[in-house]
DNA sequence: GATAGCGCTTGATATAGGTCAAACTTGGCC
DNA sequence: GGCCAAGTTTGACCTATATCAAGCGCTATC
């Protein structure tokens, strides 16, 4: 299943990646960067639909995503199944393994993507002797146990109206912080799987859709979303900030 | 709110402490025991709805459960309000704070509670030098995140009665794991606090625990729960472990 | 440029779980 | 030991969302 289509040991570097501020070497030394460098350096490219990791594969690295959009989730033998999360640029995934050595979900591309590849037991190593780096792995987890609770509170205690809205600003957020427009952007994600993270149906999910568009709170045509009215769609969840 | 009973900088040490095997110290050697020891020598003492922290306060330690019982919950000011987890004996908590040098949700005593308190820059100083202790810190943040994703999981894809199995199945497994009976246990917290948990109304716990009683699954009296057959509660959520 | 298939929208209907309400139990406190 | 407040159970009814179903429209492929 997974295709690796490129090998790259050299790529651009952390140093001069436009990632560097918000990914792992956020905060560190010039000389500490060459060395997070170094253990970097394998880039892999993705096509859509191909699988970074399985559940069940054995940890070898994390992943800090380049470009692209990857979607991670959980397949269970009963049939149950539950996406855990989109993730885009400048985020780092595979932590999930870190418990047991073994994948606990899978991560599958969700359009063509760059990842770049940092070997754990390495990433371990150096952040005993980069203490900054080894902080920022420690927040990078943190984050996304921090992230973890956002969504359990709004698949726990949002209305389905609430987890879209949610959904739509949080995408938006980190689009613009991206350096996107904040306001017009493409979904990567089918409404099955927008459902199933928000756990509604795909249904659910086009009917609500169309209520925000009716109410001109966006505009939606297929994938491509323009949020209209950021303030009252805001408005939906409490004027609270998005949570996921 | 957080009165602190008393503070021992004595008190049991990791060495002779029954849950050194699945507390932070799993897998150290004696000599670096002694180190994490001198770490975690400071001890409090909790009465049933003490405060550990607060949201919104600075990070200074994590925690690990000696004794007692523990919810996390997120409190928004919009009033949406959410628990995210009932921690007992040998587990840590506080890892929330670490992204943000501050915590991003409560912690309360359920029951009369005693907890190590491991000062993080200290720990994390410590696992610089001591590289079991550091895979050791990663696997348990690494396990908040896949515990998390369980219940995203939950949350997400199962019926009230299938997350209400899963819920007393994980409790009674933990109790088990603590040397307690798996099948007869009472439980720490409100219908309420288990239906915010669960994402249902409390009416709607308190039914499916009579359901569950009336199919011979329980006997429920009050907090008192006892499982009478664990393997068809099981098959509420299609014999999958629990994932909580 | 035609066609097939997947993804999306929309409608009609069903239902799990929420809401409201009342009565009962229990445990803490004076 | 009795009282009060908080917690729990159970019933009746309601609503948000699921389910089932049909048709439409992209988009990708040849």
């Amino acid at each position: 299943m997974q295709k690796i289509i490129s090998l790259q040991h050299s790529g651009t570097a952390c140093s001069v990646c436009n990632l560097r501020e918000s990914c792992l070497p956020a905060g560190i030394s010039p000389v500490e960067m060459a060395q997070l460098e170094e253990l970097a350096s394998m880039k892999r490219t993705f096509r859509r639909g191909d699988y970074l990791y399985h559940s069940g594969s054995p940890l070898k690295s994390l992943y800090a995503i380049r470009s692209g959009f990857f979607k991670t989730q959980v397949l269970h033998e009963n049939g149950l199944e539950q996406v855990m999360g989109f993730q885009m640029a400048g985020e780092i995934i595979g932590m999930d393994a870190i418990s047991t050595d073994v994948h606990t979900c899978s991560a599958v591309a969700l359009e063509d993507s760059e990842v770049c590849e940092l070997p754990f037991g390495k990433l371990e190593e150096l952040g005993r002797k980069l203490p900054k780096l080894q902080r920022h792995l420690h927040k990078i987890m943190s984050r996304e146990i921090v992230r973890d609770h956002g969504i359990m509170l709004l698949l726990g205690s949002m209305r389905a109206e609430e987890r879209l809205a949610a959904f739509l600003l949080n995408l938006s957020q980190r689009f613009a912080a991206r350096g996107y427009s904040p306001s017009a952007f493409h979904l990567r994600m089918t409404r099955q799987e927008i459902g199933n993270y928000l756990g509604m149906k795909l249904e659910t999910v086009s009917r609500t859709l169309s209520q925000f568009q009716e109410a001109g709170l966006i505009s939606v045509r297929n994938k491509a979303v323009e949020i209209l009215d950021a303030k009252n769609l805001r408005a939906f969840f409490g004027y609270s900030a998005a949570p996921i």
